[in-house]
DNA sequence: TTGAAAGCGTTACCAG
DNA sequence: CTGGTAACGCTTTCAA
């Protein structure tokens, strides 16, 4: 994990030195002939008015044929959608939008904190399911105030949002709920009355890992937990993993080894150290920490145990990322472009009006890599 | 790599079985208390027409207000924004782009076909981007046909656009250029005229590659290449990588070796085996496959072939993803978050009038991880 | 510095 | 089945 800076071109921080960049300028643009011009209206000239008038008929026919209303008489839509074809017509959005009352558009709220491989994927599976379903998709980052909430809520701008980083208490689900205004989550609170989510049963999830490594033999399990100020905010993954994994272990007769960190390299490695350094016996742990569990790996490696030999390791993860890891990451998989989809086809579900309310939380699926081994019987009795 | 199926909710495959899924539906919500409803006005009843009536203005200084110009009384501004504040108003951002003409709101195209945890990151810094400068950001998946591209860009729902997965000769791009329409690109065609763009250097970054190797002894050096299905469509990085490390090896009196693949671990797997088949005498390989290199360490890996001792390999990749590899990847570091922050801002920047169209080119940063060795004085007499 | 009024391009209601 | 017309909520001249 170490580099060193040489002479050409090669460094350690990959930072961006976008002052040393090949920049070519090309001058001003002004009104030449690139002619790019920000109105968007330029490029949309023709409206439906004009296609009312060339194909001799009113604006509200048109609207009819547009939205594919019933009440038009066969012969009418056939000439009038060849005028619109003949013309190029495309509709205005955001004038339907206004006139409709409906946008046709789902937001993803999406943390702006920390970068995560997992995270990322429940966008791309947000979006698709949004386009499955000829809706548009809006990716906020930034997390947003309570007035940029409100905001968002007031500005017409999308028909309904979907949140993640859910806590069991949390004032953004209290003020849609309160607000009326539709959203769906990616994790969900204490009460989810009426609300609809997807999540992931952590709690299952957590306890599954223990359990099967535990029958393989394993009696010093630990627990690479989120920090501990994710537990005290309510964050709801931190708390439902923590709990449960205590819970798991008393169930067992185990002991309950755990240690916190933020999803960050530095901290998961001394995390990990510390773990190691105080529980000498240790022959497992499940981590909370997703792609940055590899911080992990690297402290065992480091400190001459193999995996799984010497350290079982099970994270929650995406199978993509898992597979990258040496040896590959048993996991409780975490399905997150699937989450993503979810999430987006159950909000836009319901502002058809499909009243439905669902709580999905899929069991979790542990899957088997090579990082997970057997105790020899040698070690079960204690002797590290 | 391998897993097997338990009995306990342990499967190999992490297929979502959504049918199997807890899932609870808690009745129709229909007009009950929990008031979804679809439609957004419901939400913003005040309107900009409340708050002048309340202020005792008209709408249009309210508007100006709303807009920062400058032509209003201070006095007259606090008043209104005191109003503002307590009504709780916000614009209705379809009225205000129909009115204005603009929609503030930026779009990235991004292609549908295979994701890979690098090209993700170029969402978020898109994202980024527009949040940085007030913008409200589309993600559209799904490859658009070209009427939908037209539709798109007549609908008037984004002011411009950003490209990725540049062809030499797009016909996007020319289609686009023609119409007059705003974007940008993440990679290049051909011929730039007038457009701006950020791409990774590959041409440079292979030689750099192949140099590097040769500097450090290896003579038979090979390319993962992108698919020759890619190089034939004229895809950017496949064409310039290929050409590039062809060149590079010609000038260095090395042999040219090259396997392509599509970017798929079955597909890089084949061709790693096909490549040591072939060429026993290899030392040192250059990936263009970002996270899928992994399918070749793997091949490596079940050949008895450690790396870089007998091995040595360079991929184009993200550094939080080159660091999940054993050992982690000397690699191009390829930023992709700031490719696509920098797309962000360039387009922005073009549709607030400056004219001035940016190429960025940022030289390629080798970063030297640990997937790379000298090649010992025995072995450079070509003795496998 | 302010106000009145004319759009912006659709949708949707109400007559016919 | 079709046409007129009033919204939709805001921006932007044009006068005052």
């Amino acid at each position: 994990m170490r580099a060193t800076r040489l002479k050409h071109g090669v460094a350690f921080t990959p930072s961006l030195d976008i002052a040393r960049w090949i920049i070519k300028i090309f001058g001003i643009a002004a009104g030449s002939d690139t002619g790019h011009k920000p109105m968007a209206t330029s490029t949309n000239d023709v409206t439906i008015a004009d296609i009312a008038r060339a194909a001799g008929v009113s604006v509200s026919t048109v609207s009819r044929i547009l939205n594919n209303k019933p009440d038009v008489a066969e012969e009418t839509r056939q000439r009038v959608r060849a005028v619109i074809e003949e013309l190029g017509f495309t509709p205005h959005a955001q004038a339907q939008r206004l006139a409709a009352g409906r946008s046709r558009a789902i937001a993803l709220l999406f943390p702006d904190a920390q970068r995560s491989l997992m995270r990322e994927e429940f966008i791309l599976g947000a979006a698709k399911a949004a386009s499955d379903a000829s809706y548009t998709f809006y990716l906020m980052t930034s997390d947003l105030s309570r007035p940029q909430l409100t905001a968002l809520c007031r500005s017409a701008l999308t028909d309904g949002i979907i949140l993640m980083e859910i806590h069991l208490r949390d004032w953004r689900v209290s003020y849609l709920k309160r607000m009326g205004f539709p959203f769906v989550m990616i994790g969900r609170c204490a009460n989810n009355n009426g609300i609809s989510f997807i999540d992931m049963d952590f709690e299952h999830g957590v306890a599954q890992a223990v359990e099967y490594l535990a029958g393989l033999g394993h009696r010093k399990i630990a627990l690479l937990a989120l920090s501990s100020e994710a537990y005290k905010r309510g964050y709801g993954p931190a708390v439902r993993s923590r709990d449960s994994y205590v819970k798991t272990c008393r169930k067992l007769g185990l002991a309950s080894i755990v240690v916190s960190s933020a999803d960050i390299a530095a901290e998961v490695a001394a995390a990990t150290h510390k773990l190691l350094d105080h529980h000498p016996g240790l022959t497992a742990m499940i981590s909370m920490h997703g792609d940055v569990t590899i911080a992990a790996y690297r402290v065992l490696e480091e400190r001459g145990l193999r995996i799984p030999e010497d350290i079982s390791v099970i994270a929650f993860i995406t199978s993509r990322t898992a597979e990258l890891f040496t040896p590959p990451l048993t996991a409780i998989d975490f399905p997150a472009y699937e989450f993503g989809y979810q999430a987006g086809r159950m909000l836009i579900a319901q502002l058809q009006g499909s009243g439905a309310v669902e709580h999905l939380l899929p069991s979790p699926q542990l899957v088997l890599r090579r990082s997970v081994a057997a105790l020899p019987m040698a070690r079960q009795n204690g002797s590290a």
